[in-house]
RNA sequence: AACCCCGUGGUGUAACGGUAGCACAACAGAUUUUGGUUCUGUUUGUCAAGGUUCGAAUCCUUGCGGGGUUGCCA
């Protein structure tokens, strides 16, 4: 199943097809404009997905721009993550990767003509200043008293800005519009501020820095962009960026369309809380696997595809909704269903001794790598006196529904043997050491024995002389909450105390040779990826996300 | 009570004036050497009230509800 089956229709490409139509445009170019301050997260992938997505399906092209005017917060370390995640998403930008800041000398040149043509001036009130003169959402701003000072005089001081005249916050480039505007964003924006601060590519080049009303529309405009997409809080920028496109002598007209940005139950998505979560140790990094950013994910095991799939899927609207994160894992889930090749491990182990298996003996049982795709044919999986089973298929006073290892009954050990427990060792403290099986000769490969006997359950097993030991990060949700964001209090106070769990696991012997980064299943508990944390001596795995249990749903119901 | 945007099952998303469909979730069953996968079936919806129309989820009006906007962040 791939995206391709069915062609998205949401409004934005209803649009970009009108426009095809109508002769607008004979090229679509769209961009993923990313500031280089923090990790892309899914939030970041459903952009990503619609704006090169669209690009692909209308053969035209999509460029990484970073949004680059505020070097107090920007870095080259995020700069690279950006370009690795959104290649590893599966994207590609050619040529047209770009940067904000190439066009600070053109962006400073229309300012001056701003200035000249009396639609910009130069301010000397402080900040506090200027948030009080811009009134409030009830009642009109007031005119800066150097609202009328001449464009000469305007234009002495912004050169005097830009030579480093100045200190930090002296002085601001505002446009003259409109004080009494409905919309804030009218009420004289500022268009330039005073940052003597280093920029990750313009080093000390520059002391002001365009804000991203002024900059965003003309750097659109300068890549000739013909559709601008962004996400919903930008709407009332819009009109601003129109009347900078109408102002400014700019190449081309490109227009800007709101979506409404993707929200996740059970976790935020905020860069903010994010960086709060790495920055206070809640998490070990951007790359933790329970991060909803891309390189967490990456970590964690789930396939780009299945990124992508989930976005294909949940659509763009203008409406804010919450998607449910089972919806990704679900994504997840078929993906790695179709691609992982299947294992045996054993998370939670308890002895299984074969009593009248002989005791030197081993077996190579062949197991099928995956269901799905037969083609890629068997493993060799040892078999011996000495095995261990997963402590939940095991009940002693077992429910009537319960298909596996019980006293006296019989089950199938997968790709091996019927195994019948005949014995329950336990210590002191009635705690179970191991138990005492044995086995059908006559079922060997797990296949039915020629007296018709029937068994409900088929466990999974690993040798006990053969296994391999992995340390294995078992991850659940990171916060409690659905909305940890609108629940009370800090959204830190609804973090799962139990969102990861490490335990020592049984490997069967074949699972030496996964590479960091594979996604394998664990047959009957999950996927799991080797994490890159794995050493020469002892793996490390993340479960990517657990199988669907229905035993868990009936035993929880009675 | 300024201005702007948005309201379709539990959660999302389609239907472009003409049979309210799909996915996930839930429930029931079949198949199964993973209680996985797959397959079949069931339940649940157009925020409200008016209006236009042969016909309205769709167009209009009003109301209600949700969100956004008062950075020298993006």
């Amino acid at each position: 199943m791939s995206d391709q089956d069915n062609p998205s229709t949401d409004f934005i490409r209803q649009i970009i097809q009108d426009d095809l139509k109508s002769g607008k445009h004979n090229e679509i170019v769209t961009r993923f404009p990313p500031e280089p301050n923090g990790y892309l997260h899914i939030g970041h992938a459903k952009s990503i997905c619609l704006n090169f997505g669209i690009a692909q399906e209308f053969g035209g092209r999509c460029h990484l721009r970073f949004d680059d005017t505020n070097p107090a917060k920007e870095d080259t370390e995020y700069v690279d993550s950006i370009i690795e995640d959104v290649r590893w998403l599966g994207f590609d930008w050619g040529d047209n990767l770009f940067y904000a800041s190439d066009y600070f000398e053109q962006l400073y040149d229309w300012a001056v003509t701003l200035i000249e043509t009396g639609k910009a001036y130069v301010d000397d009130q402080n900040a506090e200043e200027i948030s009080k003169g811009r009134g409030n959402l009830q009642t009109p701003g007031t005119n800066s008293p150097y609202r009328d000072r001449p464009a000469e005089e305007s234009l002495k001081l912004f050169k005097e800005m830009r030579e480093g005249k100045y200190g930090d916050g002296e002085k601001v480039l505002r446009a003259k519009i409109d004080m009494a505007h409905p919309n804030m964003n009218f009420r004289d924006p500022v268009l330039y501020r005073i940052a003597h601060a280093h920029h990750h590519r313009t080093a000390d080049k520059w002391c002001i820095y365009p804000m991203y009303d002024y900059a965003h529309g003309q750097s659109d405009a300068l890549e000739h962009i013909t559709h601008s997409l962004c996400t919903l809080e930008f709407e009332h920028h819009r009109p601003l960026y129109e009347w900078f496109v109408e102002n400014i002598d700019v190449p081309a007209t490109p227009r800007q369309i709101e979506f409404a940005r993707l929200n996740l139950t059970y976790t935020v998505m905020s860069k903010r809380k994010l960086l709060q979560l790495v920055s206070e140790n809640h998490v070990s990094g951007w790359n933790d696997p329970r991060m909803p950013t891309l390189s967490g994910m990456r970590r964690r095991g789930y396939p780009a595809e299945g990124i992508r799939n989930f976005c294909h899927h949940i659509g763009i609207t203008k409406y804010q909704s919450t998607h449910d994160v089972g919806v990704l894992e679900n994504e997840v889930k078929q993906v790695l269903n179709r691609d992982a090749l299947r294992f045996m491990a054993v998370l939670d182990p308890i002895k299984v001794i074969v009593t009248n298996y002989p005791e030197d003996q081993v077996e190579e049982m062949d197991a099928v790598k995956n269901p799905e795709n037969p083609d890629l044919g068997t493993r060799k999986v040892p078999f011996c006196r000495e095995l261990y089973i997963e402590r939940d298929d095991f009940m002693e006073d077992a429910p009537k529904k319960f298909f596996r290892l019980k006293p006296g009954g019989e089950v199938r050990f997968r790709c091996a043997y019927w195994l019948k427990c005949e014995e329950v060792i336990k210590d002191d403290t009635g705690e179970i050491q191991e138990l005492h099986c044995t086995y059908d000769p006559d079922t060997r490969g797990g296949e039915n024995p020629p007296d018709g006997r029937k068994v409900k359950g088929t466990i999974h097993w690993v040798s006990a002389r053969h296994a391999v030991d992995a340390e294995v990060r078992v991850y659940d949700r990171l916060f409690k909450k659905e909305n940890p964001d609108a629940a009370e209090g800090s959204f830190l106070d609804h973090l799962n105390p139990n969102s990861i769990e490490v335990k020592t696991a049984k490997l069967e012997p074949a699972l030496a040779d996964v590479e960091i980064g594979e996604t394998v299943q664990f047959e009957r508990l999950g996927y799991f990826c080797v994490d890159i944390d794995s050493t020469e001596d002892t793996k490390v795995f993340n479960r990517t996300v657990p199988l669907r249990d229905s035993w868990a749903k009936i035993a929880g119901k009675s």
